[in-house]
RNA sequence: AGAGUGGGUCGGGCGGUCGCCGGCUUCUUUUGAAGCCGGAGGAAAGUCCGAGCAGGACAGGGCACGGUGGUGGCUAACGGCCACCCGGGGCGACCCGCGGGAAAGUGCCGCAGAAAAUACACAGCCGAUGUCCCUUAGGGGAACAGGCAAUGGUGAAAUGGUGCGGUAAGAGCGCACCGCGGCGCCGGUGACGGCGCCGGCAGGGUAAACCCCACCGCCUGCAAGACCAAGCAGCCGGACACUCGGCCCGGGUACGGGCGGCUAACAGCCGCUCUGCCGGCGGGUAGGUCGCUUGCCGAAAGGCAGAGCCAACCGGCAACGGUUGGUCAAGAUAAAUGGUCGCCACCCGCCUUUUUAGGCGGGAUACAGAACUCGGCUUACAGACCCACUCUUUUU
RNA sequence: AGCCCGGUAGUGUAGCGGUCAAUCAUCCGAGGCUCUGGACCUCGUGACGACGGUUCGAAUCCGUCCUGGGCUA
């Protein structure tokens, strides 16, 4: 039960903690997400998500950072402890909500196998 | 039954599970844990208006600048709302209107047209009257003086419109109706309306051009503003030294250290450099707390106050007001209000069944996310429901 | 969140109620000059953010949206 929650020192939560990852990190990214982690020397993982205002209006902005936010919840056992993760909704799926009006946000099993497939692929590096 | 007009309400519900933010209580040294409670909208949006609140400025008044603009109400206030008037649209319910003043003054009205605000006369008409010419003495000519603004063409707009009379030709020149203006009476709080009489017409448009009139308005905005601890520039005081007054104490002067020069050297003087000790004040920036989530009083129970919210009743055509009762309602700051599962509800199709209904499958769920708080306006919006009213057709 | 500016051809700009059927430069296309290309000359295509209103007439004045940008001791 325990290992489910997301208090807030688990998350990335000033300008600086922000701009220390995104200078010093690794990048990924595939169609839907872009993702930056660095080491850092809490002991455990933490998290800030970023997303901009070519994302879409307020509510489609709330809705991705939550969606974010929860595939990061629910598999944090599984993702490497000691690294500062940052993640943002990559421009082409920007690009591509803007040109197609009705497509759909992703739900929320896209969102986590995505998550997972990236957090991966930069394990096995 | 069909077509339509106006207004209003809602815009998924219940439960399980994993989480997030805030408050209270208990435990806990901190840190946290447990329990309970609360946790997005009708537009939270756009930021187009109006208020509260905060800071600054300010005797009072005026000017300048900006805003509003039929009348009467409502409201804390408004550019909002309600009712009515006028004009326009619709068979009608009803809808639309920045709807004061052009006779205070200034400006503008391109092209076209003779002429665009001055009454001018281009093409024209007439030439009755006077002059002239011809004359067969009846008259004729349109040459001059002069009369006319009806007709033509231009334009968005040409100095009231139509008809009849009238005339040399014409003309509100006269008359009838319509329009316009003035006066009186009546109705209305008023905008205005009705009726009667008089006037032959008073002289274009534009004020979302300057302007005039009436009314309103200080400027800036919660990133306002207040406070806290730390550090920095700066300022003040003290201590150390000398001196004066007999002492406490008070006043005055010089800080102090290092290096160099003058001097044989010390002291002293001059120059350069470093601004050290203690205490206090301390602008702004970055950080935090408050502002800030109903407020005040109170230990609590509770009480009082809110342009607060919800009902009922009363007054009013209505907007709205009053009384009584109930209620207190998110507060984040890389920014909470979410993920997932099940059932129900909505729509469509198929199957079973006489129907009600049941089963299976599929689909739709819009616009949109608080950031100091309210009152409006504007804009976006899948669908569902309710109320009132109008027109047409059919039946009784 | 609050406050404030702007929108004219592909790009940068002028215009301030009427000769606007919109200026200038550049780009693009065609032609000329040249043996060819460049430069130069001539001609052409191409725009008032959208909707509504005031006015005889709107890029211009007014309102509502859309969109881009800036400031916040």
């Amino acid at each position: 039960m325990k290992r489910f929650s997301f208090p807030k020192k688990k998350r990335l939560v000033s300008n600086e903690q922000f701009k220390a990852v995104l200078s010093r990190s690794r990048r990924s990214s595939n169609g839907l997400l872009i993702l930056y982690m660095a080491e850092n020397d809490c002991g455990y993982c933490r998290l800030g998500v970023s997303i901009g205002k070519s994302s879409g209006n307020a509510v489609v902005r709330n809705r991705l950072k939550r969606l974010l936010r929860e595939a990061f919840r629910q598999n944090q056992h599984q993702i490497p402890a000691g690294f500062d993760y940052v993640l943002m909704i990559s421009p082409r799926w920007s690009r591509k909500s803007n040109v197609e009006k009705n497509l759909k946000l992703p739900i929320f099993e896209q969102v986590e196998a995505s998550l997972l497939a990236l957090i991966n692929s930069n394990i096995k590096d």
